[in-house]
DNA sequence: GCAATGATTTACT
DNA sequence: GTAAATCATTGCC
């Protein structure tokens, strides 16, 4: 069943993060649905500094964050890579949580061509960068609703238990200062589609 | 207007 | 392990 509203416009953005863990992101495009389930996330807030809102200063880029939940927030990276993060909370409280890895699920031999890979492994999603390539996701997605469109968070009805979710320090955010070493990283435990 | 820089990946030494 | 690729966004360093 497809995640509403409700979900997204909770205002605590590690819960939401917390729960991502073990539901599906969908996308179609061209008529192929590809797909996985997610296994990694980050939470980001503009109360700290790894948050591109840090200080809820609003920019033409972050502008999205301070919509209302449920909405997509993609981003080129590094001039050559776009990452897909989850728009939360309600209208002007910019938080986000980013999706940072996916075991691959639905269309995989379109995921495996869009990479350029002949094999299915690791490779394929276990990365930020990977899984939006994987998925077709590119900037035409930022501010696209999850609710409506080609681009959907699904509950799988798997139950994740909480003692199978990991929390730790997110990555590469060094320049966050002490806001770096918050756990507001989760990775789904013993899961091999989680990035290294 | 311009220079610095990053929520990364990949290839190469 | 280290470095290059590569560009939109940001702030004037």
């Amino acid at each position: 069943m497809k995640l509403g509203e409700d979900f997204y416009q909770r205002k605590n953005v590690l819960q939401i993060a917390q729960q991502l863990i073990g539901k599906g992101l969908f996308t179609k495009s061209n008529g192929v649905t590809t797909g996985g389930i997610i296994v990694e996330t980050e939470a980001y807030s503009w109360k700290e500094k790894g948050c591109h809102a840090y200080g809820a200063k609003k920019t033409q880029r972050n502008a999205v964050m301070f919509d209302d939940g449920g909405l997509a927030y993609v981003y080129l990276c590094y001039g050559m890579h776009h990452l897909f993060n989850v728009v939360t909370n309600k209208a002007n409280v910019a938080e986000a949580v980013l999706v940072r890895a996916l075991e691959p699920l639905v269309g995989i031999e379109e995921m495996k061509l869009r990479r350029g890979l002949t094999t299915l492994d690791r490779q394929l999603t276990s990365g930020p960068g990977k899984l939006t390539k994987a998925l077709g996701i590119n900037r035409t997605f930022n501010g696209k609703s999850l609710l409506n469109g080609e681009i959907w968070i699904d509950d799988l009805g798997t139950k994740i238990s909480l003692r199978d979710i990991m929390a730790s320090p997110r990555i590469g955010i060094d320049y966050a200062g002490e806001d770096a070493a918050l756990p507001w990283r989760y990775t789904l435990k013993g899961n091999k589609w989680v990035s290294k």
